[in-house]
DNA sequence: AGCACGCCGACT
DNA sequence: GTCGGCGTGCTC
């Protein structure tokens, strides 16, 4: 572990000399402003731009900072500079190419370049800063401190030091600043910062000969010694003849190992180690899995497939990102590994981005076939020693690294030399984009923009474009590639809808399936095939209503009512995780009549139970899907058969491919097409399309039932028929008229306070200065679907911009608008952040 | 984002 | 009287 101490109190003369060097740091701070700070001269030969660097920010704070600009310009402005503390690295951690891409990130999202650092590195490689007190060895009490102090002290004396938030919880106080700041001025206490470096490499125990006993004689020495003590002289002995005295000599043997074969206890050990005949060593070892070898991945492509590969090498070398429209099955990935192979051969790196990669075990297993070590993964549910791992692997570039790497979305922040490929698998897919903290970025957008970085061809993989990516193949901003025929002959599904309504008005619902769907099933049933169901949305209920009076539970943190879950027999708010009994009478009218309302996947699975108790059911969604390896088992079970009906929600729409699925089934289209946002339809036949694909493999036609109350909604006709370009026109018509990507760019402004007419004002405020510049692209502010989450309300303002080649000042605009709302006085508690491009 | 400073009300 | 609440401004 690295530790580096600092004092507090330093003095810091600084020798100005002719030609002074500056450096511009990042901050893992949401902070606009650059921070300049003095080069000491002696770190002058160290410094590189993407090294880290502590710094000294605000009265006390240490930070891993990261060196983004060198220069002799003294900054302007009336203040101290501080110098740099420590470097922290030889060679620079973050390269040329990344620091472009995140300022790319930070102005186009609208963010900090510190929250982009903060985004980019693990956090292992971004260190904290803790303050620790300590009792001052050479204060004299000399009986001037209180109860409060003279405690504190007694304390800090037993337990030789301790930090501020264990000083607070010590003395009952959310701040303890007063009272240290006054034993620091009587010199009772220390205070120190420390900045900690959590990655610790993996480390094992091998046991070697002592410096003291080298050469024959002293081994012998060593021997004889040993004459009274059996055990440890049978050690050594052992030792010996596994390591120097082995047909293949070595000097070193794992303490695990040693212990085992030889047959002694650690004690033995510890006594030849302590006689300093033998020696204990730390040796770092990588976390990562490095033992596959690439199987000979003899894979021929079919006809079409070698035509598409040849078609996608011609469209690459228009130097735009090309979009591979392929139908469900249709083989992308073979062809994907072709191309990778290709670019492997040039000594190049390739970034293969998808959507979630708990989903993508089966992808996974054929690239490791393919390229055995050369292929890593990379996402944010690995631990943080594994990413620092995979980090320095793919900055380091050596012959033993990861030259393809699979990962979400956050692995386009990887330190990637040269990028000669980057393939985005399933495009439209929304979870590309981040929501929550700070950088808001799309990893699809950003992926394109890599590819300018590394002049690295992107490819765009997907059987339902998103309208963005299939509207720039109409402004021939990227080039298109079609793949119409499923691999293998497999033919495409027969996809029918189903009439809810109807089934309904004939009492012929059997439970929540329409007679053709259950016949379906049945039949599949009997046949020994397999059934996935669709619904999106999980638990039991989606709410719970009182029959007397209308009642609804709702959550007390947020602005939605409650989702009953069976199993867990409660209510649970989706939105902040709060749960609740569920209650035996009406909070309003006390009436014990309280009835579920809607269905989930928990009651679809427990219905089906009844409808088909031969069969064995499983449901597939978060709830049953959080333990670590829960979704690649229940995969597995699929895979043989030892599931015949899966139920689960958008889980099941991924791209998994599985021999013996007959018939997939959507239960409920209308809530999925009367989602209150304007791109409801465009994802809802994305959805159902991708889990149509699910259906029908070798030699045997699938089947879809849709249901639905609107049967003869023009989108499921166009699922009907896999008319993605109707449907596109279609939408596109109605996203020009009102004003809606990609005719025209979204930012969405969320506002938040705890209170909610501070809200109210803070966001009226923002809205009015907005409406100057921008008049009538303004929209709002307006509560969204849920107004309260967690006790913050919030309000949306929406902008929508013409296309206009001032974007970038547009933004700077909007920066400052809200910049100066949060500081007009009372908007203290004001949190406004901005989402450009949100999905 | 923290964190320190300053200004107010409600407690020993 | 002071403690600690919130509101404000600053950080190279």
């Amino acid at each position: 572990m690295k530790e580096s101490f600092f004092r507090t109190n330093k003095n810091s003369d600084v020798c100005i000399m002719s030609v002074q060097m500056f450096a511009d740091v990042i901050l893992p701070l949401p902070l606009h402003d650059k921070f300049t700070y003095l080069v000491a001269p002696g770190f002058e030969p160290n410094m590189k731009v993407g090294i880290r660097v502590v710094v000294q920010f605000g009265a006390r704070k240490f930070f891993s900072a990261l060196v983004f600009r060198l220069h002799n310009q003294p900054p302007e402005g009336d203040f101290e500079l501080k110098e740099i503390e420590a470097v922290l690295d030889q060679e620079p951690i973050v390269n040329h190419a990344q620091i472009i891409a995140w300022e790319w990130v930070a102005n186009y999202y609208c963010c900090s370049l510190g929250e982009v650092y903060k985004a980019a590195l693990p956090s292992a490689l971004k260190l904290e800063s803790q303050s620790n007190i300590c009792v001052n060895p050479n204060f004299e009490t000399t009986g001037e401190l209180n109860g409060e102090e003279t405690a504190l002290l007694m304390m800090l004396q037993g337990k030789g030091q301790a930090n501020i938030r264990e000083i607070n919880q010590f003395l009952g106080k959310k701040s303890s600043y007063a009272t240290l700041k006054i034993l620091l001025e009587k010199n009772a206490i220390l205070m120190e910062e420390k900045l900690k470096e959590s990655y610790k490499p993996k480390t094992v125990s091998m046991i070697r000969l002592a410096k003291e006993v080298s050469s024959p004689d002293e081994i012998q020495l060593a021997l004889e010694s040993l004459k009274k003590a059996r055990k440890q002289s049978e050690l050594l002995t052992y030792f010996l003849s596994a390591t120097i005295f082995h047909q293949e000599p070595k000097t070193s043997l794992l303490k695990k190992e040693l212990l085992e074969q030889a047959g002694v206890s650690e004690a033995v050990l510890k006594a030849l180690i302590d006689k300093k005949i033998l020696e204990n060593e730390s040796v770092e070892i990588g976390r990562l899995e490095m033992n596959h070898s690439a199987d000979q991945y003899l894979y021929e492509l079919n006809e079409v497939q070698e035509k598409t590969l040849l078609e996608l090498k011609q469209a690459f070398r228009s130097n735009r990102p090309v979009l591979l429209h392929g139908v469900t099955s249709s083989g992308k990935t073979e062809i994907y590994i072709k191309l990778i192979e290709e670019v492997l051969a040039e000594g190049k790196q390739v970034l293969y981005l998808v959507p979630e990669i708990g989903l993508t075990s089966q992808l996974i297993t054929r690239l490791k076939r393919a390229f055995g070590d050369r292929a890593g993964i990379y996402h944010s549910k690995f631990n943080d020693a594994e990413r620092v791992e995979i980090w320095f692997n793919i900055l380091h570039d050596k012959k033993d690294s990861y030259q393809v790497v699979v990962g979400a979305r956050s692995a386009v922040f990887l330190p990637f030399k040269m990028l000669g490929l980057i393939i985005v698998d399933e495009e439209h897919e929304n979870s590309y984009k981040q929501f929550d903290p700070a950088p808001r970025y799309n990893a699809r957008d950003l992926a394109i923009v890599l590819g300018q970085i590394h002049k690295s061809p992107v490819l765009l993989g997907t059987a339902t474009p998103s309208f963005e990516s299939y509207y720039n193949v109409k402004l021939d901003k990227y080039a298109l590639v079609e793949l119409n025929e499923r691999f293998q002959g497999i033919e495409m599904p027969e996809i029918v809808v189903a009439d809810i309504r109807k089934a309904t008005r004939q009492r012929q619902m059997k439970s929540l399936l329409t007679p053709s769907l259950f016949e379906e099933m049945k039949l599949a049933l009997e046949n020994n095939e397999q059934v996935i169901l669709f619904q999106n949305r999980r638990g039991f209920a989606p709410y719970v209503q009182c029959k007397t009076c209308g009642w609804i539970p709702k959550c007390k943190n947020c602005d939605v009512s409650l989702t009953y879950h069976k199993f867990r027999s409660g209510l649970v708010c989706h939105y902040c995780g709060h749960t609740s009994s569920l209650p035996a009478n009406c909070g309003e009218c006390h009436s014990e009549d309280i009835q579920t309302k809607g269905f989930g996947t928990e009651q679809i699975e427990e219905e089906l139970g009844l409808l088909f108790p031969e069969a064995s059911i499983a449901r597939m969604d978060l709830d049953t899907t959080r333990a670590k390896r829960s979704f690649e088992q229940m995969i597995y079970k699929f895979e043989n058969r030892q599931i015949d009906i899966l139920v689960g929600t958008q889980m099941v729409t991924k791209g998994l491919d599985f021999d013996h699925v007959r018939v997939v089934g959507i239960l409920n289209a209308d809530q999925l097409l009367n989602y209150p946002d304007f791109r409801s339809f465009e994802r809802s036949f994305q959805l159902m399309a991708q889990v149509s694909g699910r259906a029908g493999r070798k030699g045997k036609r699938g089947k879809v039932v849709i249901q639905s109350s609107q049967a003869d909604h023009e989108v499921l006709q166009e699922v009907v028929d896999n008319n993605f370009i109707q449907l596109f026109n279609r939408q596109m018509h109605e996203r020009k008229l009102f004003r809606y990507p990609p005719y025209f760019r979204l930012i969405k402004l969320v506002v938040k306070h705890k209170n909610r007419d501070r809200l109210d004002l803070g966001a009226n405020q923002l809205a009015d200065l907005l409406r100057k510049h921008f008049r009538n692209q303004v929209l709002g502010p307006e509560y969204p679907v849920v107004g309260r989450i967690q006790n913050w309300y919030q309000k949306e303002i929406w902008l929508k911009l013409e296309k206009s080649k001032v974007l970038n000042q547009n933004k700077r605009m909007l920066m400052d608008a809200i910049d100066q709302v949060k500081s007009l006085p009372n908007n203290g508690g004001l949190v406004i952040y901005a989402d450009v491009d949100p999905m």
